[in-house]
RNA sequence: GUGGCUAUAGCUCAGCACGGUAGAGCACCAGAUUGUGGAUCUGGCUGUCGCGGGUUCAAAUCCCGCUAGCCACCCCA
């Protein structure tokens, strides 16, 4: 008889076993907590949305333009999985007409996103994103309290051990003058950049100061830096925001080559790293002001600012870093049946899940092998129950740390159990 | 998307340079223990050697393709 091949998981995606669960429960957990204790509410939007949604708003990204899951439903919609949260959540805002409501909107998600990309370990084609979003604002204060709030998290998970980089870009009143000028520098250096970065000379010159080529690297520091030429009111906000998080007593590091690729950003600019390792798949979170983006999906000129923070690499560096969640046992009772006793041991189980958790062991195997499974499954309590206890409506109780084994009346297990 | 490494029992891996009967540890099951877990000892079960093709009398082993995982790059989370 030829056996088929069993179907396996597809390529990139995961799953979250129960003993997965415990540490990614308190991750997320702890990320509700976080935001709400900083007034923000839960949100949830769809994984599906207009693949136009997605496109208008970053058709240069990689995370668009090669990574994008799109597919046409049956009706013939060009629909996309959504890459990110933060085109979903402003649509969102704007449908469900919270920009009717008191300002700014503090919005939080946890959910997965999805982006065809060669996966390896901390980058997977579903991931999951904690993603924070305060729409409506424009007040500096707003990136200050998301970037408190993207710490605070990692922090109480206790990941205190990050290096924050931080930057502006300016906006569409002073970017397009300082893109001139570092066209106007780079321009004759054109020959020593490698082919991507000839491209992005002329369609996407902030990316020359992102680039990590070697050959790249040497005309960066004499580049012409956005900082020097601001506008009044882009000076002012940078100013604020660094003053708001001097304040605040979070520390960032300066990073005058951190940018974003797309014109709907603005101003602040931030990235999240594990303090150690400068790798480049272990960033573990990003955000930003993004005050052009409503008006790239089409609704009214609104501000915001967020960020997103990967929970499958956020859990792993938990994991790393040592800190023990420890899981609680599945069922805190087992039930030990003899054959032939599904029936009362099933009234057993019963009558103890008023107070604990209970599971019954139906396999028909030897009371030692049972015994092993209990103690696997780390059950605090056994009950074995044979056919002549069974008739007498009692049953012997056993602790298992103790090893005390006692007789109890079926009636009586709430109380002892208690 | 580019380059590299890897794929053998449920798990971790050895075997492959030089082709010739598929191995260990762990896990699981049973016994030592006259129905009672954890420690120890003894025994036992489990394999289309990732998939497909090629070379050969003979392929886990050599060659090609594919798939998947990992690493680096790219990008980001």
């Amino acid at each position: 008889m030829p056996r088929s091949e069993p179907i396996k998981a597809v390529r990139g995606v995961r799953d979250l076993l129960p003993r997965d669960r415990p540490l990614w429960r308190a991750a997320e957990l702890a990320a509700e907590d976080v935001a709400r204790r900083f007034g923000y509410e839960e949100i949830v939007t769809p994984l599906i949305e207009h693949a136009e949604l997605i496109e208008r708003v970053g058709e240069d990204t990689d995370a668009v333009a090669k990574e994008l899951y799109r597919f046409e439903d049956r009706g013939g919609r060009k629909l996309a999985l959504r890459p990110e949260a933060t085109a979903g959540v402003v649509r969102a805002y704007f449908e469900g007409h919270l920009n009717q409501e008191p300002q700014p909107a503090r919005l939080y998600l946890i959910g997965p996103m999805f982006r065809y990309n060669r996966p390896q370990k901390g980058r997977y084609r579903q991931f999951f994103q904690l993603d924070v979003e305060a729409i409506g604002s424009a007040s500096p204060a707003l990136d200050a309290e998301v970037i408190e709030i993207a710490v605070t998290w990692l922090h109480d998970l206790g990941l205190g051990e990050v290096r924050m980089d931080l930057n502006t870009i300016g906006d569409a009143k002073c970017r397009p003058a300082y893109l001139e000028l570092l066209r106007a520098y780079y321009r004759p250096l054109r020959d020593k950049l490698h082919g991507d970065c000839q491209r992005r000379l002329e369609t996407n010159p902030l990316l020359l100061l992102d680039c990590k080529v070697p050959q790249c690297q040497p005309f960066k520091a004499d580049a012409p830096r956005i900082t020097d030429h601001l506008c009044e009111e882009c000076a002012a906000a940078w100013a604020a925001v660094r003053r708001l998080l001097d304040a605040a007593g979070i520390e960032y590091h300066l990073d005058p080559y951190l940018v974003r690729g797309l014109d709907y950003y603005t101003r602040t600019v931030f990235e999240i790293y594990p303090a150690q390792t400068g790798g480049s798949q272990d960033a573990l979170a990003g955000g930003g002001r993004y005050d052009g983006l409503a008006e790239a999906e089409g609704w009214p000129a609104t501000p915001g600012v967020g960020f997103a923070s990967g929970l499958d690499r956020v859990t792993e560096m938990v994991k790393a870093v040592g800190v023990e969640i420890i899981a609680a046992p599945a069922a805190e009772v087992l039930v030990l049946p003899d054959a032939e006793l599904e029936i009362a041991a099933a009234e057993v189980a019963h009558i103890c899940r008023a107070v604990r958790s209970v599971a019954v062991d139906y396999e028909a195997k030897s009371l030692k092998a049972k015994m092993r499974s209990a103690n696997k499954l780390g059950a605090r309590w056994v009950v074995l129950l044979n056919a002549e206890d069974a008739q007498q409506r009692t049953v012997q109780l056993k602790e298992m740390a103790s090893g005390d084994q006692v007789a109890v009346p079926w009636d009586d297990l709430p109380a002892r159990l208690a």
